[in-house]
RNA sequence: GCGCUUGUAGCUUAGUUGGUAGAGCAUCGCACUUUUAAUGCGAGGGUCAUGGGUUCGAAUCCCGUCAAGCGUACCA
């Protein structure tokens, strides 16, 4: 493992050699007591307190983002978590009387710190000439030394930002570097954060417990994904990664809880894209004795209630339209959203028939779509884009909700909806299957499409129907695409700016 | 998986019909005690992603490989 150092990296270890020939340990161990931070220091500052200041102490530590060397005196902009202060640092002040060649200005701070090195600093406030809040530095210690240069991003008097660090590829490998230097970064993170912090409060205010299943399973249920396999050692048995958490979350509800809920991470072996990642973070939410329309209710008051905790409205801006998640979502039917932005009426179609339309609308289709598939190829063809503002889309034709109760009303249909914004889908909802009769046969449908090469098709899961006939309340169960949801109220148009590791090949590190 | 595009110093990049790389910031040295992309003077730093090929000569043309972005497919 020896690799080639550049310049800037053997002159740091250079230095790093002189700081501790100098009797400074460049990573010390002892806590430094911090007292203030960045931004609370500009946002409290009282110009009519300039005096009372000078005597009062205050200790920050962060990063030296930029040195702006004087002479016999520096400014120094230190970044914290909160943001940057400037550090006005003078000669005589930091060097103590001993120090009569002034070694700690002029070796230790001027030649021997560089910028990304972590510093502890004392001083007190005062404003500069040109009006910047500032710390009058007394001492500074090295608090962790950096031995790799940061890409530091100037931003001139214009605005305008030179050396940006935009490389998508080197922001996801290192995204630390990615959070040091692009301000823009750490507030998508802050929102996803309170997003799942608000919607665990919502949930919990209403009574629901949160849960965790397992998420290597042997069964992979609950969805129609590719899964990633592995293998138990002891038990000498093959696991797969969780797709969906829905069936352990349904046997919760067979053992007596009323609502359930999990906010947890799902894998599945698929292609990647702006919109997809092998992991991601689904929230599964069942609550015994509701029904589908319940759950309509329930998720509008939740994002409306939940988007305004988070954003401070419920009007967002979504690339070119603004998202309002405050209004009563329209709810379509999925016949009359394809009528709507169609003009066909395909509810009374039988399968030829609906062939011969998707001919017509130029849409690929193969022999081995079913009725319920091709109307779900017509869907994506001809409403799914449409779908800006949240909408439910209702009523998904049997065969491909192989887990929904039958339609109360219009056979053929099940009681599922799907919430649609700006074209996206972003959460799945049903009345919960809770006919172990029907599920069985539900799952052997669905060994008939693995049996014909569907590498997708629902495995059957015994256990889950012998829990079924135990009998399950009448249910209601939703799936919220957490990542997706965040790329909206953060404004984002790629998954990866919304995770903090998306997948990447692996690097070559020579 | 397929298609298109991209890959030049730590970062951002220039490089014209192929003639062995130019800049800003950063780095190193010197000056400067209220600057803010500080400034002024001087210096160093690049096997042009990688492996082949064409050519007297390739960052520049051709082929393979690797990685990324976008599109497309797959993903109820």
């Amino acid at each position: 493992m020896t690799r080639q150092l550049t310049e800037y990296e053997i002159a740091r270890r250079a230095k790093l050699e002189q700081l501790q020939a100098m009797g400074i340990d460049p990573y010390p161990a002892a806590h430094f007591p911090v007292t203030h931070h960045a931004q609370d220091i500009k946002n409290n500052f009282d110009d009519s307190q300039i005096e009372t200041y000078k005597s009062q102490t205050v200790a920050v530590a962060g990063r030296i983002m930029m040195v702006r060397d004087m002479g016999k005196a520096a400014f120094a902009e230190l970044q914290d978590s909160s943001g940057r202060i400037q550090l006005y640092v003078q000669r005589d002040e930091i060097c103590s009387p001993d120090d009569t060649e002034k070694e700690h200005y002029k070796t230790f701070f001027k030649k021997l710190l560089d910028l990304g090195d972590f510093v502890g600093a004392t001083g007190y406030l005062f404003k500069t000439k040109t009006g910047e809040v500032s710390i009058h530095v007394k001492t500074i210690q090295l608090l962790s030394k950096a031995l790799r240069p940061l890409p530091i991003v100037k931003i001139d008097a214009e605005g305008k930002k030179h050396d940006e660090f935009l490389d998508p590829e080197l922001r996801y490998r290192q995204r630390y570097v990615d959070l040091i230097v692009n301000d823009f970064v750490k507030p998508i993170f802050l929102v996803r954060s309170r997003f799942i912090n608000r919607l665990r409060h919502y949930f919990d205010q209403k009574g629901w417990l949160e849960v965790e299943t397992p998420t290597l399973q042997i069964v992979h249920g609950g969805a129609a994904a590719r899964p990633f396999k592995t293998h138990h050692n002891t038990l000498d048995t093959p696991l797969f990664l969780r797709i969906a958490n829905e069936l352990y979350l349904k046997r919760l509800i067979v053992g007596g809880f009323d609502g359930v809920y999990e906010i947890g991470k799902m894998f599945r072996n698929e292609g990647m894209d702006r919109t997809h990642n092998p992991e991601f973070t689904a929230l599964e939410l069942y609550v015994a004795y509701k029904d589908y329309f319940w759950m309509m209710n329930m998720t509008e008051d939740l994002l409306r209630t939940v988007v305004q905790e988070v954003c401070g409205t419920t009007q967002i801006q979504v690339g070119d339209h603004i998202i309002d998640f405050g209004a009563t979502y329209q709810r379509l039917s999925m016949y009359e959203a394809i009528h709507k932005y169609s003009g066909i009426d395909i509810s009374q179609m039988d399968e030829a028939q609906l062939r011969e339309v998707c001919k017509k609308l130029h849409i690929e289709i193969d022999n081995t779509m079913g009725r319920g598939k091709l109307i779900d190829e017509l869907f994506g063809a001809t409403a799914e884009k449409h779908l800006i503002q949240p909408t439910f889309i209702t009523d998904y034709p049997a065969e491909m909700s192989p887990l929904t109760k039958k339609h109360r009303s219009q056979a053929g249909l099940v009681e599922r909806f799907e919430l649609f914004i700006n074209g996206k889908e972003v959460a799945n909802a049903y009345s919960e299957l809770n006919d172990p009769i029907d599920q069985l046969q539900r799952f052997e449908e669905q060994l008939l499409l693995a049996q014909r090469g569907d590498e997708e098709a629902m495995a059957l899961d015994e256990d889950f129907l012998r829990a079924l006939e135990y009998g399950m309340p009448p249910t209601s169960g939703i799936g919220f695409g957490i990542d997706r949801l965040v790329m909206l109220l953060t404004n984002q148009q790629s998954i990866q700016e919304v995770l903090f590791f998306p997948q990447m090949k692996p690097e070559n590190f020579e």
